[in-house]
This record gives structure tokens, C-alpha cells and sequence, in this order.
DNA sequence: CTAAGTGCAAAATGTTTGCATACTT
DNA sequence: AAGTATGCAAACATTTTGCACTTAG
């Protein structure tokens, strides 16, 4: 994770999120989630202090965070080294995993959107749904 | 709309969303924008009641429901007859509005995302954010 | 010393629930 | 009459804010 994630001041909280984020890499998790791991381990933080250090690492494209409908809570998610900033990720509809579309032909939709529609996309908070490549073969059987 | 809407008793307050939903069909709005809408129009509905509908339409798979990072509250959208399945919806982080990315581009996005990664797009739950034409522009002044 | 980070309590939001009442069929 | 739907008030959950205090640099 690096340089990023160490922006300003090292404190202890933001080396137990660093910790917490790294056993997570590629799983999402909520605020409260993390409140809950902190307090088990007896590194417990002040909920506001989680909600503030994730907020912080998600405006810097270092996690991201999205909502979905059935929830109320946010959920949030490291990538890992690589910044979610620049790429849109995909989540299956059935087994909720995140998939992160890291390919070359992401600038080309990036271009498309801005040259065609004018539109500045940002990936940080966009999400396209559908079924993923292990679901969508279990679903064949399973469907009506 | 039909036979969908009108499930079980016919109410005022299903025939007012029912007009509503119309009027803005393919645009988003939350239950507040439509609680106020009423209001103003003189047909006062309680907030529980427009969730309650909303939320059951949303189950039957009339209107879509979703939720974005930066906002608080949900959003329903209905596609109107002529379903919204098979595009991509680009939503504004600042005004709100959606774009409906109706063009050629749209199926090679599909294509790329089955051939390359096994991914099955399910348009009507997807949703890219950024900036539209509009907001950007007066995003530029607005800027530190 | 200064800027950044934290905790606490309180507020703000958005949404849901329980219950009594009213409306549809 | 029976089954739904609604309104109201209260409950809930999540997230945000203000302010005083602490800590890293």
C-alpha cells in the first residue's frame, strides 16, 4: 500500500485500518465491520475515526465505496496496490463478488463516455451489475 | 404500465404514484422528490406510504432501486413500457440526472465484458457516475 | 509550535415498525 | 366481513458535525 495510504500524520488507527485492509484485499466490508475486527483485537477506535480514515482513503481512489439497494450501510473495498481510481468494477448479482476491470479497454470507454456523451466518468463509484463467469454456468442448471 | 401496477386494491395513493412514475419515466427520484411532489400537487401522502409502494414496486420488479455513494437516500427509476434493459444509465454525481447511453458503443461494452471477462452485463442494475456536460462546466469556476 | 487526528456527545438523515384506523373488494 | 392499505408516532441504523483534547512532525 505504500506512500498513499501514509499521507500526513502515521498514527496508530490508520496502521490498524492498513493491517485490516490488507487481510481484506478483495473482500468488502462496512465500517462497522472494521469497528467490530479493531474492537475483537483490542485496538478499539472511536466509530467516527473509522468512518473518517475510510472516507479519507476512498476520496484518494485507495478504496472504494459503493452502496447497494438491499443494504444500509456502505461498503467499502480495497483493491489492492493498484488504485481503484481508474478502472469500473463489475459485481456479481448472485455471489456479490467484486470483479475489477483492469484492461486496456477501459480508456476506451472512459474516451467513448466523455467524447461521445460528454460525460466524466468516475470509476470510483460506479459499478456494473450482472452474473460473473462461475454463476452465470451454476445458473444454467438452477434457472426455470 | 397495466396490469403489473394494480396488484391488489386500487388506492388514490397507487393510481398518484402511478401518474407519477409516468411522468418521469426514465429519470430518477427518491421518495422524498416524489413525497414533495404530491405535496405540492395537493395530494398529500405519508412518507411511510410512498416507501411502502415504492419499495413493493421495486420487489416486483417495476422500478429499479438503487443507491449512490454519495448521497444518502435511494433512488427508483422506472423504465417506462419499453424496459431499460439493455443500456448502460449514467448518473450525474452533482445534478442527479440520468443519461441513458443509447448508442452502438453500448453493445461492444457487452461483448468485451462476456469474451474477456466471462462477465454476463445485467444493464438494468448498472450505473456509471461522474459528471455530466453540464456540471462539469460549472464545476470549473466553482473549483479552489 | 502547528497541523492533523481523535473521541465524545449530539444532531441529522433516511428508513422501518407497531398499531389503530380507514378503505376496497 | 376479510383483507389491504394508510397515517402517525416512535424506533432504528447509519453517518455527520462541533468542539475540546491529543498526538505526530
Amino acid at each position: 500500500m505504500g506512500n498513499d495510504m501514509d499521507r500526513k500524520y502515521k498514527t496508530r488507527s490508520k496502521q490498524s485500518i492498513e493491517t485490516y485492509l490488507k487481510m481484506q484485499t478483495g473482500r468488502s466490508f462496512t465500517a462497522r465491520d472494521l469497528y467490530n475486527y479493531l474492537e475483537e483485537k483490542q485496538e478499539t477506535m472511536n466509530l467516527t475515526t473509522v468512518y473518517r480514515n475510510l472516507d479519507k482513503l476512498a476520496d484518494e481512489g485507495i478504496l472504494m465505496k459503493y452502496k447497494n439497494p438491499e443494504e444500509g450501510s456502505a461498503r467499502y473495498q480495497y483493491g489492492g496496490e493498484s488504485s481503484c481510481k481508474d478502472h469500473i468494477h463489475m459485481q456479481c448479482n448472485k455471489c456479490g463478488k467484486i470483479y475489477h476491470m483492469e484492461c486496456h479497454f477501459m480508456k476506451e470507454i472512459a474516451e467513448h463516455l466523455e467524447e461521445h456523451h460528454g460525460f466524466k466518468l468516475d470509476c470510483s463509484g460506479s459499478m456494473l451489475n450482472g452474473l460473473c463467469d462461475k454463476c452465470q454456468t451454476k445458473s444454467i442448471k438452477a434457472n426455470e
